[in-house]
DNA sequence: TTCGTGAGTGAACATGTGTGCACCGTAACA
DNA sequence: TGTTACGGTGCACACATGTTCACTCACGAA
């Protein structure tokens, strides 16, 4: 029977499976950093394998190629906005405080996976097609879930699906401009920041209110 | 005195400084081309001086380093939107139109400089700190111009300096997420190429119905 | 206690890279 | 008609890169 208690060194506890577990998200670390400072495109295997602290033939035990690791890494970059919206989802809020919430939780969630985001907004058109699909894919994916929420609004019962999707895209790509915007904001600078979060509040309701006049044709 | 006529090939008028104005231009459209399918993060000095037909030394004729072709390249990709919006301005629309005239103006400019607008999508947030610096530069002067521009709306009279300027950072954004939709898209791909137009067209008359509603604060 | 499996090693390879340097041929000037 | 300035050449160098292969050695099952 294997001694699980037998530590190779201090303080971490090592089943096989836990080990290359741990070292696969170093991996995955090492790369999102990297990442934020010159871009996947020209990120080298050589250069995540320094970061962990391999020899380069390592990283083939964890991924079979350089894309697959950029597939893994929009993976686990979308995992907290996934869950941001799951979250917004189970607990409805008061309609009018809807919007200023999501600005805030937004905010909050950029600033919280910073260099996921930076991973997000500088990979969605950067020079690695299968990455670039896949991110494509997942924002699709927003889309028509929101869609889907979108439609239960009384204001919006009569709209066509072809106008509801419209709306629901013009929503996704206001939540990706604005994260792109707070990314590409110095988390110090606090003044630009809430300026960027009361713009996006203020927008959101601009096209709330423009719901209202909406007339489908 | 130089002899202009005594063309070293066929075709081509040659002085001095025509000859090399053209290699430059064929060093910016090679990098355009190579950079659309790798992302210039990625674009080598020798890759671009085989794809022009250079030995790797001759770069230096004409850029100090990569970078300073990235930003001349950034130049050159914002020349067609900068006519688009120059246009737009001095042949002032009816009201009424103004806002498919725009979507389709739009469409036209996007599909006649693709690749351009692909290098703007794909640098906005790509591996060159300087290139996303100049991106953004770029893009900030199209929301100042703007503000301005719909300071004279006679809705928009009574707003705040800071509303108006929200709503032409609204409306930049709906321009560059579109752009990015429509190079996303093959271009053959006619019917979905058609939607982006008619999508973009309501949810700019989405945002001007909120115009009406909105009430300062 | 024995022993196979598999994460990580280390050397080697062919190839690509940026840049320095001496060099050429000719357009553009005196 | 020289003479020069300069766009482009060719070679060299010291790197960095992806991938191969045979290897170690400890976990974990028997």
């Amino acid at each position: 029977m294997p001694n699980r208690r037998d530590l190779s060194h201090v303080g971490v506890a090592t089943t096989r499976q836990e080990q290359k577990e741990r070292t696969r998200q170093a991996i995955l670390a090492a790369a999102l950093e990297l990442t934020s400072e010159q871009g996947f495109a020209g990120l080298s295997l050589r250069q995540v394998a320094r970061e962990v602290g391999f020899v380069p033939t390592a990283f083939y035990r964890h991924f079979d190629s350089m894309e697959q690791l950029g597939l893994a890494l929009v993976e686990q970059s979308f995992v907290p906005l996934r869950h941001m919206l799951r979250d917004a989802r189970r607990d409805p809020a008061t309609y009018d405080d809807v919007i200023s919430a999501s600005a805030q939780v937004l905010h909050r969630v950029v600033l919280a996976n910073r260099s996921r985001f930076v991973f997000i907004a500088r990979e969605r058109f950067g020079g690695v097609a299968a990455v670039r699909a896949a991110i494509r894919h997942e924002l699709q994916l927003f889309v028509t879930d929101l869609t889907t929420d979108l439609e239960r609004f009384a204001q919006l019962q009569h709209w066509s699906a072809d106008d509801v999707q419209m709306a629901a895209r013009l929503f996704v790509n206001l939540m990706v401009s604005t994260a792109e915007r707070l990314v590409e904001t110095p988390s110090e600078a606090v003044r630009e920041q809430e300026q960027i979060v009361t713009d996006v509040t203020r927008q959101m309701r601009l096209i709330v209110i423009g719901f209202a006049g909406w007339r489908p044709r």
